[in-house]
DNA sequence: TTCCAGGGGTAGA
DNA sequence: TCTACCCATGGA
């Protein structure tokens, strides 16, 4: 049995926030470690905390988007310090946001008026992970793949190398950079099936481990969006659809990721099955300046059916 | 069986 | 900077 302690932890977001909505965003929301309950809207996620303690999350949020506040439950092995609290919330806050500003995006909204008005009303918050290591190797398994396949393969991931919770080894935290750069090339292959992206994950958790690569470094926000840019594309597997996914992941919404569902999606919205030029297809979201990927985003979202 | 997906690396021009 | 070719895998 799973040891049964539980702790409440809670933070309070910017207003107006929604938390379903923030949650249930993008993709990511299904991706492992993290379980989204749709009938009770609760994120779980299990999650290992740097000084190696192992606890399970239940995050809700609450219904009153003018007063939001979110709710951790975590269940634990052992009584948390003050400092293994904050981590959490801390991390918990990263995932939604909580330290983002969409003032000025909720006034271009409200300019534009129509179906934009809707997100004025706390959404705009993408969900991301705790760590920028988690979403580089969600990220680049987002690449030339199906996402069923994206799906399968993190999900192999976090089975073979995430560290499971005491008790309830099916519960695993995302591996971290240690555990991939130590696997054995044929975990990649032979277990998760990663395909050819196993040479690149392997060589950025190896890279982040011997320190060659500081992540931190790249969640400066003084570094101007294209320098940015330009460190993300020098991550092996990181082409420019990956390196605007994590510009949009680190908050920077002034470039898109041309992909396929970009360049689909803006066909048949705007150019009548025709397929555009790239610079036509970035033309249609430039007026939105900083807020572009958001902007394109929400677009893209009000016609989608809204399945993960 | 063939195609291709929420592309990217590399070599050569 | 641009283009052609190759890359693993599995769903359609």
């Amino acid at each position: 049995m799973a040891p049964a302690n539980e702790t409440t932890l809670s933070l309070t977001p910017p207003a107006p926030f929604n938390f379903a909505e923030a949650a249930y965003s993008h993709g990511w929301v299904v991706l492992a470690p993290n379980r989204w309950d749709s009938t009770r809207q609760v994120l779980q996620r299990t999650e290992r905390l740097s000084n190696g303690t192992r606890v399970h999350l239940n995050i809700t949020g609450s219904d009153t988007i003018e007063t939001p506040e979110i709710t951790i439950q975590v269940r634990h092995a052992k009584t948390l310090s003050p400092e293994e609290r904050s981590e959490i919330t801390t991390s918990v806050g990263h995932m939604f946001r909580c330290d983002e500003d969409l003032t000025e995006f909720y006034a271009l909204c409200r300019k534009r008026g129509g179906h934009w008005i809707k997100i004025t009303q706390g959404l705009g918050y993408l969900l991301r992970s705790p760590t920028l290591f988690e979403d580089i190797v969600k990220t680049i398994c987002t690449t030339n793949i199906q996402w069923s396949g994206t799906k399968r393969m993190v999900e192999g991931l976090v089975q073979a190398l995430g560290t499971p919770y005491p008790g309830d080894p099916s519960l695993r935290a995302f591996p971290t950079p240690e555990a991939i750069a130590a696997a054995p090339s044929k975990t990649f292959t032979e277990t998760v099936h990663l395909g050819y992206r196993g040479r690149y994950i392997h060589e950025l958790a190896a890279q982040v481990v011997a320190g060659i690569l500081d992540l931190n470094a790249l969640q400066d926000p003084t570094l101007s969006t294209p320098v940015l840019k330009k460190k993300l594309l020098a991550i092996k597997g990181v082409g420019n659809y990956a390196a605007a996914t994590l510009l949009m992941l680190l908050g920077r919404y002034d470039a898109l990721a041309i992909d396929t569902v970009f360049r689909d999606f803006v066909s048949k919205k705007y150019f009548e099955d025709r397929i555009p030029s790239e610079e036509e297809a970035r033309s249609i979201y430039a007026s939105w300046g900083k807020w572009q990927y958001l902007a394109y985003w929400f677009d893209l979202w009000q016609g989608l059916d809204e399945t993960l």
